[in-house]
DNA sequence: TGTGGTGTGTAGTAAACACTGGACAGATGC
DNA sequence: GCATCTGTCCAGTGTTTACTACACACCACA
């Protein structure tokens, strides 16, 4: 249906190799060793955690969030934001599951503007 | 500063006698073992995961969510939710993390509204 | 022809997670 | 006195996670 999904493997290797990087260069500069990266860019390793993502989002100069999200590693990114109302929250991401992008993008504008004028004038 | 925040094991002891079940009957209902639930109570293992909890609350007739928030366990609860659309509820989540629950509240309305009608009308 | 740089396959591992079994001590009832 | 029911302590275990080391094969090119 989509056109050939490809997983997180892929995209970090074409990433990696668009800014002509080795994978024992990228590796270490990541502060993995070439074989783990190597399986993961074949996909026979899992993603590795969010954290380490982001960490080679940074040395690729890459979007962190699209990497984490191809990884189906955005849950434990996210954590850390919702354990201060993680009852709301879940209530809220319940109602907005099925919500287009464009959809849930107004949401988020209208977060925005409630923080910054918390009373309501 | 809060009035004593009581953690997840002493939560769930309250409502286990408060059902006036004793400790082997829940752990036999919730399919664990009697030590184990024994530890958690005390607060000397970690919370079991989410769906465990739901079934703790299933058998104790709680609130599942409060118990998931109680023990932390409420990102891996949400999973779900959020791999469809893991950038913009990412994007969302950082701006709506200061908001008090009523604005979240507020929000989750909104989200309700547009998926009873996705179209603007 | 061999030396250096590329990625890969196999095997293993340390630590964390999610538990369990069995022995036990203290109170309760007969 | 003893059986039974309560929760607890200690030690251990199987599984998963997140990796690593080493040996290897391939290619370039001097």
């Amino acid at each position: 249906m989509s056109p050939k999904k490809k997983h997180f493997g892929e995209l970090i290797r074409e990433k990696r190799t668009e800014k002509k990087l080795t994978l024992r260069k990228f590796a270490d500069r990541v502060g993995l060793s070439p074989t783990y990266v190597s399986q993961i860019e074949q996909g026979n390793f899992a993603p590795p955690p969010a954290d380490r993502i982001r960490k080679m989002a940074e040395v690729l100069e890459a979007d962190a969030d699209e990497l984490i999200a191809a990884a189906g590693r955005m849950a434990e990114e996210v954590a850390g934001l919702i354990e201060k109302r993680p009852i709301e929250m879940a209530s809220f991401l319940r109602h907005a599951k099925g919500l287009t992008p464009q959809q849930i993008e107004q949401l988020t504008k209208m977060a925005e503007d409630m923080s910054k004028k918390p009373k309501k004038d």
